[in-house]
DNA sequence: CGATCGTTTGACAAGGGTCAAAATGCGTGG
DNA sequence: CCACGCATTTTGACCCTTGTCAAACGATCG
C-alpha cells in the first residue's frame, strides 16, 4: 500500500475534494438519477448542519420533519436503558438517510446519536425519481435491522464482528467509499461493543483474534480485510443486494487502492 | 377465573364466533375506518388460505404480491443459517400484517414460516384509509425489531423473555385477544428459544425462575402477567404506543377475565 | 400401547463478563 | 520539543451466565 492509505483517500473523498459526495454516488447506484435530481442532491449537501461526536442528530419521540442526509462521518441509531446499558440498532455510514418517513409517522422511534464528528443536510423533496431512491434506502436500512437481529441473536462473538465488517464494507461500497479491500472505522472498541452486544474488551480480544489469524489488518482507524471471502463463508453472509436484485458492488471503486 | 379461563376465550375469538376478527379490531384501533374499509377487511378475511404449521408462507427473495394479513395463528419471520442455526427476527400474531410493499420493492427479504396451523388472507387494496392503517401497521413491525435488536444485544436471558412476553401482551391487546392480564402463548420452548437468542434448555430454565418468583403462571399454553408493572420496571419497557402518540390500550377488552 | 414430541433436570464445559492495572496514543499547553 | 492529562487499547486473573450433553419424565396420538 502507498504512503497514500485507504484512509486518506477517503478523508479526501468525505471534504468532496473533487469526487461526488458519498450520498450522490450512494443514491444513483441505487437508482438512475435525472439530472435535476443530483444537483438537488448537490444543492443540499452544501447546506448540512455540523453535529460534533457524542451530540443527539434526533431524540426518540420527537416530531420528525422530512429525512435527512448524513453527508460526513459516522452515526447510529441507539436505544439507553436507564441503568447504563446502551445498543446500537444500526450504524450510519457517510452516505446514509435518516429519519426516512414512510407513512404517516411523525415521531421519531429512536434516538440518532453522532459518533463522530458529522455533517446532516435536509434531503430534497422526493420528486424526479427521488422518492423511489428514498424508499430503497429505507428498504437497506430495514435489511441491516434484520440482520443485525440474527447477528447478535446467533453468532458468537468472532462471527459478529466478521459479520459486521462484511456489511460495512459493502455499505461503503455502495456509497464509494471503499478500498478495493478496506474501509475507515473510526469507531472505538466501546462502540462496536454496544453495536455488537458484547463489553469492550471482549471486542479487543475478539480483534486481537481475527488479526492473528490474519482475516483482517485494523491499523491506522482503518480496516482491510485479507479474505473477505473466507469470512463470508464462515458467517454464512447474506449479501446487500438479496433485496433488490442485481446492483453490482464488485464494480466499484474509487481507489485504486 | 372461571372454568371458562383465557385460553378458551381466545380460542372463541379466533373462530369469529361472535365477535370481531382480530385483524379488523387491530386495523380500526390504528386509525378509524369507514364503513366500506371494515366490510373489505372482513370480506378479505373470508378468502384465506390455510398453512399447516412448519410451512413456509414467504421464501427469502421470492416475489411479492400484495400485503398479506395473518387472521389465526402464529407466524414468524426467521433468519436460518446452513449449519442448522436459526434465528426468528420477528413474530407474527393473529391481526398482524405480512410484508406490507413499502416503496418499490418487490423482493421478499425475510422468509415468513407458520409456527402454528394458520389462516393468510390477501389485505384489500389500500384505499379508504387503508393505506394508512397499513404504513402503520408497518411502522409498528420495524419498531419491534429494533426492540428486539435492543432485546437480543442488551438484556440477560430473564429481561429478555419478560421483555418478550410484556410485548406480546401489548400486540394482543391491540387486536383485542388479550385477557386483562394474559395471553395465549403456543409455542414451545424451543420456538422461543430461537426468538430470543437462547436454548431451549436455558428457556426452560428462564421460566422456572418467573415462575417461582410468582411474576408468571404459565400453565395451559398460556402466560398471565401477575405483576406487568414490575416487569416493565426491570426491563425499562418502550410500549409499543411511543411511536404513535396516544392508542389507550388500557381501555381494552374482549374477556370479563 | 409404543412412538413421538416437548418439557424438565443434572452435571459439566465454555464463551463471554468483570475487575484491575499497565501500556499506548494523542491533543494541549508550557 | 517536552510534559502532562486524558481517552483508548491491551492484558491477566477470575467468575458467572449460558451452552452442551444426556437422561428421565410427561403428554398426545394413532
Amino acid at each position: 500500500m502507498s504512503p497514500r492509505n485507504c484512509l486518506s483517500v477517503m478523508e479526501d473523498l468525505a471534504g468532496f475534494s473533487d469526487a461526488e459526495p458519498p450520498h450522490l454516488v450512494r443514491l444513483k447506484r441505487l437508482v438512475p438519477l435525472a439530472p435535476n435530481a443530483t444537483d438537488a442532491l448537490l444543492a443540499a449537501g452544501m447546506h448540512a448542519t455540523a453535529f460534533e461526536a457524542r451530540r443527539e442528530v434526533i431524540r426518540t419521540g420527537a416530531m420528525l420533519c422530512g429525512p435527512l442526509i448524513l453527508t460526513q462521518g459516522w452515526a447510529a441509531q441507539v436505544r439507553e436503558f436507564h441503568d447504563g446499558r446502551r445498543q446500537i440498532l444500526h450504524l450510519l455510514l457517510p452516505g446514509d438517510m435518516i429519519s426516512i418517513p414512510q407513512g404517516p409517522r411523525t415521531y421519531a422511534a429512536t434516538t440518532t446519536l453522532a459518533l463522530t464528528d458529522t455533517r446532516v443536510a435536509p434531503a430534497p423533496p422526493a420528486e424526479n425519481g427521488l422518492g423511489t431512491a428514498y424508499a430503497l434506502s429505507a428498504e437497506i436500512e430495514r435489511f441491516c435491522h434484520l440482520r443485525q437481529i440474527a447477528r447478535i441473536g446467533r453468532l458468537d462473538a468472532y462471527e459478529r464482528m466478521a459479520d459486521l465488517f462484511l456489511e460495512l464494507f459493502d455499505r461503503f461500497r455502495l456509497a464509494g467509499l471503499a478500498a478495493s479491500d478496506s474501509f475507515a472505522l473510526p469507531l472505538t472498541q466501546e462502540t462496536l461493543a454496544d453495536c455488537l452486544g458484547l463489553t469492550s474488551v471482549h471486542v479487543n480480544r475478539t480483534l486481537r483474534q481475527l488479526r492473528q489469524e490474519g482475516m483482517i489488518d485494523d491499523r491506522r482507524r482503518a480496516v482491510r480485510l485479507m479474505d473477505a471471502d473466507r469470512l463470508r463463508s464462515i458467517v454464512d453472509y447474506h449479501p446487500l443486494t438479496a433485496i433488490w436484485g442485481a446492483a453490482d458492488l464488485k464494480s466499484d471503486t474509487v481507489a485504486p487502492t
